[in-house]
RNA sequence: GCGCCCGUAGCUCAGCUGGAUAGAGCGGCAGCCUCCGAAGCUGUAGGUCAGAAGUUCGAAUCUUCUCGGGCGCACCA
């Protein structure tokens, strides 16, 4: 609704600023003032006009004021400091149209892409991966169409490099260490399954058992080291045991990698594999596009001389001055002197399918069945009809921002080819890493150095078999939530408690690594993740649960509350200090589409967190200040539960977007 | 060496395209459960926004430099 309000008033400005003095301003702010006595909008316009017109900001306020107040949904407008016009709005009449859930529209056309999760097959998730993920979902949730608004039409995808030489080194443990043939690994597995044993744990020591396999023995490491390049190509080439092993062990782990996710409330549409872009030829066929646009090309001379290369993506800043007629030292190498494709080469095919742009598809056959919908794979063949994943408006790639390079020298290489348009509507939702606190890591059971201890955090190592893992955590969550829930709890029955402890469980751990913005580091602690006081996801869900309580003991449901609000007289019940700190949280609340579009233009979640937190803070004041159910003016505790009721129905909408659930008693 | 990111309260972090007295949580201290649930609320102490210069009516925010920290720069994936 604040964003109604404020698209109004900048377009009634505009059309001010063009009749009295012929001017069009690049962009009209309008911010939220410092204090609620300043009202509900700010325009420091005047400033930004003073120079221009020759005037003092102060009388340029003042030739606008009369004006702006004759705006609809305008109370007043007054002129403070040296030339600010703060507009009060019209309290009554907002807050009837919130009530009746009037809001700006967020959505548009077209089909986006979100690709996220993207773990490596071979092992356990653990946090750092479910940053990403977490991240991924919450942005599609963002996107996609939902009771609230239209969105747009939204693709989740989730790529699995089955084929590369983190895959290798598994199959590399199981064959070699454990000494294992096809047949026993089928059995393994099997055995695995009924066991209920995970599978991606005990990949997890295998690949850190395997990694110092080939260091242990200096005089074996470069037979082991061969060892390990042969079993990546046997992985390559297929038709093999070794490659059926390699296929067995990466789809079992993928099978535990959607269950851990799918803990977390975080589902799939679509798992494009490295295999299928291998034995489709993606490469091949991307290469031929790009040597005949020029973009690649063989060079001839030089350290990169028999390699095919194109010029490195640099950022605008930094110009590389060439060598007139030498080759292009700098150039990125995809494809090396003995023929075979890098990583960025393979990449470079995969995103030109994205586009549709490519003219070839996967094969599709379905994997996995979600309650709500189908979750399907990549294959070589595939299954007749399918879903259309490709041709994306516009992609969004959640990956680490340590890959910032080779994501830029991707986006390159669509601009080269001329989709220049593609190029720029390719997003990499980048995002820093997350290590843990020294603390943490000892309480893991590892021995820190000194000079580990000094250092903000710790990096994870998978070849180490050092990190978090992430169903660790959820178990641990859950479980610190379950004590809490059964000690306040104990007349409710077991699964209802079950249920409540994994929402609160779920909904701290997510927000936990949503309320930070994307490039800072998180040294994740399981002492502050544990926390549920405070800014915390538990912190928002209980003033959720506590807006509902009022309801059901007040015996009128929110809806009504809501409805009830329209043939009421408001404008003396929301003026004054008491008025004023009920109308505040309608204010807060009325931001809610703002909030959001933020969110999505900066693609950052932690926008949306940070004000489903504010809201929840709002919420808990006001609940402290009035007593609702004991009011006795009619009219006023109808209001006071229609505030009760806003502040939910928006609480539940952001929460919803970030992935967490409000549970019914905490 | 080159590129990218970061440095804000004791700790962990916000601070939107420059705008009003720099905010929040945790921790500290002092309070609030015969009143809709205390996973809550109230009050209080705590900052030379790493440093310097510049642009501007105005800078935590933009530019340059310095210092300190992180990450990335392979015919690895």
């Amino acid at each position: 609704m604040y964003r109604i309000l404020q698209l109004q008033l900048q377009t009634r400005i505009e059309e001010l600023l063009m009749e009295r003095y012929g001017i069009a301003l690049a962009n009209l702010v309008v911010e939220l003032p410092p204090k609620i006595e300043f009202g509900e909008m700010a325009l420091p316009v005047a400033f930004e006009l003073a120079k221009r017109l020759k005037k003092a900001p102060r009388a340029i306020a003042q030739e606008l004021q009369s004006e702006l107040a004759a705006t609809a949904g305008v109370a007043s407008v007054e002129i403070a400091g040296a030339g600010y016009l703060n507009v009060k709005l019209d309290r009554a009449a907002t807050v009837k149209r919130m009530a009746a859930d009037e809001h700006a529209v967020v959505g548009g056309g077209g089909f986006r892409l979100v690709e996220h999760t993207s773990i490596n097959p071979n092992k356990a998730a653990h946090v750092g991966h479910l940053r990403n993920a977490i991240l991924g979902d919450s942005f599609a949730r963002m996107l996609k169409k939902d009771e609230y608004k239209p969105g747009w039409e939204t693709g989740v995808q989730n790529y699995i490099d089955n084929t590369g030489v983190q895959v290798a080194d598994i199959v590399v443990a199981i064959t070699t260490l454990k000494g294992m043939s096809l047949d026993d690994v089928r059995g393994w597995l099997s055995e695995l399954i009924e066991t209920n044993t995970r599978l991606d744990y005990a990949c997890w020591d295998l690949y850190a058992a395997v990694s110092q396999w080939y260091e242990a023995d200096p005089v074996q490491a470069a037979a082991r080291k061969q060892l390990r390049l042969d079993t990546l190509h046997a992985i390559e080439a297929g038709g093999n045991d070794t490659a059926e092993i390699a296929e067995a062990i990466a789809s079992g782990v993928l099978r535990r990698h959607l269950e851990t996710m799918e803990r977390l409330g975080i589902e799939y549409d679509f798992l494009p594999r490295e295999s299928e872009i291998l034995h489709l030829h993606f490469w091949e066929t991307a290469r031929a596009l790009m040597v005949e646009k020029g973009v690649l090309y063989l060079e001839t001379a030089g350290k990169n001389k028999g390699c095919w290369v194109m010029r490195r993506a640099i950022s605008e800043a930094a110009g590389v001055e060439l060598v007139e007629g030498g080759p292009d030292e700098d150039a990125k190498i995809l494809v090396r002197s003995n023929g075979t494709v890098t990583y960025v080469g393979k990449d470079i095919a995969y995103h030109l399918w994205k586009y549709g742009l490519l003219g070839k598809d996967f094969g599709y056959a379905k994997f996995h069945e979600y309650a709500t919908h189908v979750c399907w794979i990549s294959t070589v063949l595939g299954e007749d009809p399918h879903p259309s994943f490709g041709h994306a408006d516009a992609i969004y790639n959640v990956i680490d921002s340590r890959q910032d390079d080779p994501q830029m020298q991707v986006k390159e290489a669509l601009r080269s080819l001329g989709y220049v348009a593609e190029a720029d509507r390719y997003t990499h939702l980048n995002y820093a890493f997350v290590g843990l606190t020294a603390r943490t890591a000892e309480d893991l059971g590892y021995v820190l150095s000194e000079e580990d201890k000094a250092k903000n955090f710790i990096e994870v190592s998978g070849r180490k078999g050092f990190g978090v893992k992430a169903d660790d955590l959820i178990d641990r969550m859950i479980g610190a939530a379950r004590k809490e829930v059964d000690s306040r709890h104990p007349e409710l029955e077991d699964a209802e408690r079950a249920e409540i402890a994994e929402a609160i469980g779920v909904g701290a751990l997510r927000f936990f690594l949503l309320r930070f913005t994307r490039n800072t580091i998180i040294a994740f602690d399981y002492q502050d993740a544990l926390a549920f006081d405070g800014e915390t996801g538990p912190y928002a869900q209980y003033a959720a649960v506590r807006a509902a309580n009022i309801f059901r003991k007040a015996g009128v449901n929110a809806e009504d509350a809501l409805a009830g609000v329209a043939g009421l007289d408001l404008a003396a019940m929301l003026e004054g200090e008491e008025g004023t700190s009920v109308w505040e949280v309608w204010l807060t609340a009325s931001r809610l589409s703002l909030v959001l579009e933020q969110a999505i233009a900066a693609a950052e979640p932690a926008i949306l967190a940070r004000y489903a937190f504010t809201l929840a803070q709002q919420f808990n004041n006001f609940y402290h200040r009035h007593h609702i159910l004991t009011e006795t003016d009619e009219a006023r505790k109808m209001l006071l539960l229609a505030t009760a009721a806003v502040a939910r129905r928006e609480l539940v909408r952001v929460l919803g977007w970030l992935g967490i659930r409000v549970p019914s008693a905490m």
